[in-house]
DNA sequence: TTTATAAATGCAACAATGTTGCATTAAAAT
DNA sequence: ATTTTAATGCAACATTGTTGCATTTATAAA
């Protein structure tokens, strides 16, 4: 959970204008351990214009703050990037992982590196999702 | 390139009626190469009724006949899928690769086998989608 | 060959996601 | 306080995606 303040930091610091939508884009994302869908972010966020929440989910895209963690199904989720993404260059080191239960997507750091050569084709981005049950719903 | 028979003979087999707007589409996808984008498909067969078009693209997903191959970017891209898959369970032992020169989307079988381990999580599917520069535009 | 069956289609309408243009607002710099 | 310019809201539009229902049609059965 970020404080209001270290998220105005942060913004600023990505030449970004620390406007309230932006805020509580964030905030919402910040309190959250998995990836949101859209419909969820809309819905928490109402008060605002739609067309300036896809602006403003776009402009943290490519700021290097937000990312889409999870597109293959029926709606898109966001999650925050960690400190190593940056304007235009997003890294993920993570894979994402959706739970075909509870439909909850997180964004999971795994041990094994996932490395890919194809011959004659030049690697730059991995994308690896996973479906499958999480902890919580395997118990 | 799948003959029309050989197409009508699929769809029977997987207990589909061969119709012509379903041949059409097995037989556009099967000419190809690479994954086609949604867009492409709709030109190419603009003959027939977009809804039919939809319900077409989902029942042949759904029969375990085309994929969708690539969703991350600004459309969806289909595919054939090799024989392995069946009705309602899709078996892909393969990556889609996506060229950032030329957004080509293609299915590509890699060696290296693609284990992932989470503990306390049941893994069912894992999709690997790359992005770079294919053969074609790294020459 | 004809009939029956049920899946598939086309049409109209609707829903949801996504984008553009432009005037206005407001965050940040001066 | 003023200026600058990015961001916003509103209206409109575009594209993707779905539902309902009457009609059509592929296919099996008679």
């Amino acid at each position: 959970m970020m404080s209001e303040e270290s998220i105005k930091e942060y913004l600023r610091e990505r030449a970004l204008k620390a406007t309230p939508i932006r805020v509580g884009l964030l905030s919402l994302l910040s309190e959250r351990e998995s990836a949101i869908p859209y419909s969820e972010i809309q819905e928490n966020l109402k008060s605002f214009d739609r067309v300036t929440l896809y602006r403003t989910l776009n402009a943290l895209i490519d700021g290097g703050i937000v990312h889409k963690a999870s597109t293959s199904g029926d709606e898109t989720y966001y999650a925050l990037c960690s400190q190593n993404c940056s304007k235009h260059c997003h890294k993920h080191e993570h894979i994402h992982f959706k739970c075909t239960a509870c439909h909850e997507v997180s964004c999971m750091h795994i041990e094994q590196a996932i490395k890919i050569s194809i011959p004659n084709f030049q690697i730059e981005e991995v994308s690896v999702e996973v479906k499958g049950v999480c902890d919580k719903c395997c118990k």
